[in-house]
DNA sequence: TAAAAATACTCCATAGGTATTTTAT
DNA sequence: ATAAAATACCTATGGAGTATTTTTA
């Protein structure tokens, strides 16, 4: 499971829409295509339902939903803190600073 | 970020040393050692120092590592939850099994 | 000096883009 | 018929292994 995958899944249950998701992300419609997939493949659950109208969140979908943004929010804190802490090698974990 | 990296950096967490949780996790040494360099330049921080005697948590990776294990829970229940359900194509979510 | 980890290298798998086809309204 | 997503194809990057070198307690 990869962070850009969980990107591309929560991109596209907040746009509706695959290409849109796309555009927003930076990548071209089939990789968004492909990265989904590559998610419902590891999950073992289809999504999103597609069709010309859009992508529509599945019940797999809407229930892992909110797990998978919890998920991309610990894994911005942990560039967040890592990336502080690391620019201070002298740190020192107290009672004080902690 | 990938899975990967983050099973690879609690698993040098706990046995602290790079060869063995290589062994455990089944992947060869420098395998892991490049893993592990991918976690850290994606956080921007080293989070072991590294010796014959082994590697040991820095600061940093001391900080973020139970972070990285939640991350992995949420990662793991979300196989699990999206897979129970899309195993029921016909679930539809109310009070009475929600 | 012996252990653990890093580097070099090669090879295959993954992931991206463009062009095109398919599908459902 | 049209708009959105999937597929095909090619290319480039990523990631794994083996062999070897480097490092420091």
């Amino acid at each position: 499971m990869h962070e850009r995958e969980l990107r591309a899944f929560t991109s596209i249950a907040e746009t509706g829409r695959m290409d849109l998701a796309a555009k927003v992300l930076g990548y071209s419609q089939p990789a968004l295509s492909y990265q989904l997939k590559c998610l419902e493949t590891a999950l073992g659950a289809t999504l999103f339902t597609r069709n010309p109208t859009g992508a529509k969140l599945t019940m797999a979908g809407q229930v892992i939903l909110p797990t998978a943004q919890a998920t991309l929010v610990l894994m911005e804190s942990m560039k967040q803190t890592a990336g502080a802490v690391g620019r201070h090698p002298g740190l020192r974990l107290t009672e004080a600073n902690w």
